[in-house]
DNA sequence: CTGAAAGCGCTTACAG
DNA sequence: CTGAAAGCGCTTACAG
């Protein structure tokens, strides 16, 4: 209970506690005899310093804050998963903040990491335009977004080319012969919810087709709903491109309650690739984000601040994959229950 | 960059930095006058009080500390999800470590945490018997175990009837006539595995009938590796209990790399119930663990200890409940292929 | 109600 | 190589 401190080190080791915290911080001028009874002194009394008290005169922590907006999202635990990984073997620890996509919540845990001076923070923002990133960043705290870019330009970004991911779903689509195209987007005021909405947009006005979404808001339930909304409105709907792996479950769920199969009445592409995917029946064909790939990119890029190596600030994106599976029908090929036509 | 600090709101305010810690500590002895100047002050400057420095002065933080031993399980991400509103809404914040079920790191994030000096602790433990456990409660600290029991005493404790789910999942397959019954195991040094394993040989033993397991270690790939190497050994397995949600999917993978169909010629038990267990082909009949409300329940009892309500150690089980869907065939009913049985 | 002062437990120039 | 002393930025008895 009465905690041991470095000054009951210092007169077990018969020394003074300015060389006590040169050996607990590897300080070389520290005589070998001395340094052994200081060792041994720690190890006797069970020793553990304060780092509170450490923070305080050091004025900075070893602390990483990791801002993101859902943790039941397999996408945001694999990247901190690997945050946390490569944080601690460099020495760091990682205080997790999760906003529910909730821009107070957000802005609140910004100012708590930036009064229990974080050394770094990485950030998938709920709210990009949060004047509290850049009173993060102008407390010296270097900002990484992940996921999501934010606007404050003095922040780093890792994020993946979403409005690609959007247009190369549709286009999969639209390649197979579909035209009744839908879209289960995410939320509009997040990045990956408008730029994979807007290169679905893009890839059906190209071909002079009217879009046709619904808001699933990144939520399963959002998303049965949305989906259910959609085909009340579009019943000739033929496929449905959805804009993350949790409102996947809830498309599924809707298409299910109303007797679709899939692919054979709906066609589903998904973006996202989360574990479970290729269980789905029917596998769920994906555009996949190297997930983990990025989050270790965005810890690359945060030590590079933390130790001072770069002033400009750098935006990597990275592409998506396709991954094949088997939840979309070749509209092209002959129906198996039509006479075949003569040629 | 130079931080603001509170003498300079003392400063601005012509009055004291005691009177500025009062104002900002609810202090009601402070006159209104003064309290609008200072008030008026700190909103001038965007003052951000230093937490870790009101720390040490106080000798406690606000800050609990989660310790999980896998963050991309869902079960725990829910766990996690619980407990870090709960503790936002009571004004703590939460710092997370995931431990890889690797004791050493365990060892390590206690004694960080320790040394951090928060008020509390949620543990899922990766070493029941690590010692670390004692030293951060002789600090003072209060820690509740979480799905998994520690070995100290002093510990609260939150868990599921584990033994009982291992029996029921086998029983309920032996009630459909079958017999050929394999386990794929978790880590058998954490109690969630031994637990579930000694249900499910207590239930096998109980007919007489020889238990036939293999070790998937709460992993997806060692459980594929698990359910193949079991299937070699007992061909004629009709079905097999799963010891968690991750091994289910190493399991599906292993059963249909080999096309055997489910729930046609294998049966599957599943004990966890993830969100997308319904989606699986076929939907899997599940033993669920009701884990928000256990998370929910895990703060609580920290916050009672934290608080100094209680001194005796309290460890509350909650059951699992069945949620049977079409993973598993009755083998009493008449098979389909074969000619009805005269009676 | 208010302020001067001590102190939380470390680290780190400074002087020797 | 070593120690005495100052100081990190707060909070809180203490005295008034």
């Amino acid at each position: 209970m009465a905690q041991v401190q470095i000054k009951d080190v210092a007169a077990r080791a018969g020394v003074s506690s300015a060389t006590v915290s040169r050996v607990l911080n590897g300080d070389q001028r520290v005589s070998s005899a001395r340094r052994e009874r200081v060792l041994a002194a720690i190890e006797e009394l069970g020793y553990q310093p304060n780092r509170v008290a450490r923070s305080l005169r050091r004025r900075y922590t070893d602390t990483i804050g990791v801002v993101i907006s859902d943790i039941e999202n397999p996408h945001f635990t694999q990247a901190v998963r690997v945050i946390e990984d490569a944080a601690f073997a460099k020495g760091h620890r990682v205080l997790l903040c999760n906003t529910d996509e909730t821009p107070a919540k957000q802005a609140a845990y910004l100012e708590m990491l930036a009064a229990e001076r974080v050394v770094g923070v990485i950030l998938a923002a709920a709210d990009a335009a949060d004047p509290t990133i850049g009173q993060v960043i102008g407390y010296g705290i270097p900002v990484v977004a992940f996921d999501r870019q934010v606007d404050d330009p003095r922040a780093d970004a890792v994020t993946s080319d979403n409005v690609r991911a959007g247009r190369d779903a549709t286009d999969y689509l639209l390649g197979r012969g579909h035209t009744e195209i839908g879209f289960i987007a995410g939320r509009l005021n997040i990045q990956t919810g408008s730029d994979r909405l807007a290169g679905y947009t893009e890839a059906m006005t190209a071909r002079g087709l009217a879009p046709r979404t619904a808001s699933g808001k990144f939520r399963i339930d959002e998303a049965e709903r949305a989906t259910a909304d959609l085909l009340d409105r579009f019943p000739r709907t033929t496929a449905i491109v959805v804009g993350n792996n949790l409102m996947t479950v809830g498309a599924l769920r809707a298409l299910r309650g109303r007797g679709i199969a899939v692919p054979d009445a709906v066609s589903i592409v998904q973006i996202d690739d989360p574990f479970w995917t290729e269980l789905v029946d029917p596998a769920l064909t994906s555009f996949a984000q190297p997930v983990r790939t990025m989050a270790a990119q965005a810890v690359e890029l945060l030590m590079e601040r933390i130790a001072g190596e770069r002033d400009v600030a750098r935006h990597v994106v990275f592409p998506f994959h396709l991954e094949e599976r088997a939840s979309c029908r070749d509209l092209r090929m002959r129906p198996i229950d039509r006479a075949p036509d003569h040629d």
